[in-house]
RNA sequence: GCCCCCAUCGUCUAGUGGCCCAGGACGCGGCCCUCUCAAGGCCAAAACAGGGGUUCGAGUCCCCUUGGGGGCACCA
């Protein structure tokens, strides 16, 4: 809110595996500064690297960023005036680049293996020195460069970072970070298949585009001062640079392995947010949480939607420590705001879970369900376990549990009699006509309304834990209530002729 | 090993020298409400990593230690 420039921001993913939290929660950042000033967000893929690239991340990267309610302005898929948006598109411009600084002395071809630069480095651990290039490439003459570059000699382009002094770069969460150069490696910005690094692509992209805040994860911090040089080399204008806390495993120590992270759905848990979508969060509950982990507003207010969000947001108010994720945390959240759904909203939410389920469903009476299991499950999915009964034929109550709390089966089954006759009389079953009539039934009998009303709720719903009696009993209807608590009476009956 | 970053309740955090014997949220415990389970309301327990400075005064500034994290690739 204080910064009401409009900003051009950029989330630049790389295709190469799942749509993480931490990716999402830098996307959220971006869009919602983006939005908050008007200005403009871009997607951009990063996928320099072919190896590692998978077909169908950025795909899942899509959906899961426009499941969370986020939109970009320009992007792949969206087109734009900056683009092409991917990087392997990009190739020529970094190229271009890469020739401009050799030019200006600022990068240099480099001829040496891997080989040799691992040996090399080998020998610098043991002598515990930094592992950097020891500048071998550094100073060929032109001619020989020209030489064997025709001769089609295998090489990369490197920048020439300074070799004395220190460079000093701004994080807008740490302040200045200085680093002495010697330490800074001679990093390579062309591979020798002629596509840029990183380090090379993103400057000039975001150079390119018209990036005013680069809001990226603290994994690049420890190559920022390159970055750092790599600008000032080109005399460019920087952008201002937030570097984003990492996340944590749950314990708060260590970051979360592969092997962890596939543990997690296990407990209904997932750091993907695919899977979070597939265990049934919401994207309202999800992006709520993730905007707090790192965030925080100053008058205490923890329940945000997205455009609050977008209103609340600041730069400013963005921690730099590593957050452990709490998924008891992203429970809370997604059922306060499961909670706050319109009813016919909600309905339809939870009913691809009910088709998964294999359940044939009624739209009229899932938006009967609907308010009467909002308050009681955390996510969509929970709906199954609460109220899947109201969807089956025909009910399977464990026998035992007929039995009324510190009652005999024969008792039981008096009291199931005694409600199926009142219940029978009634026009209609509602919590108007029937829970009156009940009450007095129980108290006539000297029974606990609870006593009598867990027998028929088990013998209505099969399950112990039902949302209110009186409002299932509407919504399943007269007939087949009369039928359930016949069956169960029967049921009874032959536990108390069993002895 | 080398470089960089971080450090308040179990967890997420508020706190930018006096308003803090440290506030909020989740979770945990208790109470209320109650036909079960929730939801909701109320109450409680729970933290400034340690050591040195600076200052009349330090959670807040500086240094060291410790702990945690990130990086040290022809990955991003």
């Amino acid at each position: 809110m204080e910064n009401n420039q409009p900003v051009r921001v950029r989330f630049a993913p790389s295709p190469t595996g799942r749509t993480h939290l931490g990716s999402g929660r830098t996307a959220l950042y971006n869009y919602l500064l983006a939005r908050q000033t008007g200005g403009t967000f871009i997607l951009r893929i990063e996928d320099t690297d072919q190896k590692r690239y998978v077909p169908e991340a950025e795909q899942e990267l899509v959906h899961s960023l426009r499941w969370l309610g986020l939109s970009w302005d320009e992007g792949p898929d969206v087109g734009g005036p900056n683009g092409p948006y991917r990087q392997s598109e990009r190739k020529d411009i970094y190229r271009q680049y890469a020739e401009q600084l050799i030019s200006l002395d600022r990068a240099y071809y480099c001829f040496c293996s891997t080989e040799r630069l691992a040996e090399m480095r080998k020998g610098q651990q043991v002598r515990k020195e930094p592992l950097v290039y020891d500048g071998t490439c550094r100073h060929l003459s032109v001619a020989e460069v020209q030489r064997r570059v025709m001769a089609g000699e295998p090489h990369v382009v490197r920048f020439k970072t300074p070799r004395q002094g220190s460079i000093t770069v701004r994080d807008l969460l740490r302040g200045e970070i200085t680093v002495e150069n010697r330490y800074l490696d001679d990093f390579i910005l062309v591979k020798s298949d002629g596509l840029a690094l990183y380090h090379l692509a993103a400057m000039v992209d975001d150079h390119l585009m018209g990036i005013t805040h680069v809001i990226r994860g603290s994994e690049w911090l420890s190559t920022f001062p390159l970055h750092g040089h790599i600008i000032r080399a080109f005399g460019w204008t920087e952008p201002i640079f937030v570097h984003l806390s990492v996340f944590l495993k749950p314990s708060g120590k260590g970051k979360m392995s592969k092997r962890e992270s596939a543990q997690l759905i296990q407990d209904g848990h997932s750091v993907f947010l695919t899977d979070l979508e597939q265990l049934g969060y919401i994207p309202e509950g999800v992006a709520n949480w993730i905007a707090l982990m790192g965030w925080s507003y100053d008058d205490h207010t923890e329940y945000f939607c997205l455009q609050d969000l977008v209103d609340k947001f600041s730069l400013q108010k963005l921690n730099p420590s590593p957050a452990a994720i709490n998924f008891t945390k992203l429970d809370y959240f997604n059922g306060l705001h499961i909670r706050t759904l319109a009813a016919e909203d909600l309905a339809e939410r939870v009913r691809p879970f009910f088709d998964a389920g294999g359940y044939v469903v009624d739209s009229d009476k899932l938006r009967q369900v609907a308010p009467l299991i909002q308050p009681r499950i955390t996510t969509l999915d929970d709906a199954l376990d609460m109220a899947g009964f109201f969807f089956k034929d025909e009910v399977q109550p464990n026998p035992a549990e007929l039995i009324g709390k510190k009652m005999t089966a024969a008792q039981s089954a008096h009291a199931a009699r005694r409600s199926y006759d009142i219940l029978a009389s009634l026009a209609e079953i509602n919590v108007e006509t029937a829970e009156q009539p009940l009450r007095e039934l129980a108290d006539g009998m000297g029974l606990n309304p609870g006593q009598l009303f867990g027998i028929l709720r088990v013998a209505v719903t099969g399950q112990s834990v039902s949302p209110p009696l009186f409002e299932s009993m509407a919504v399943i209807g007269k007939a087949k209530v009369l039928q359930r608590i016949q069956d169960a009476i029967a049921a009874l009956d032959a536990m108390d002729s069993a002895g």
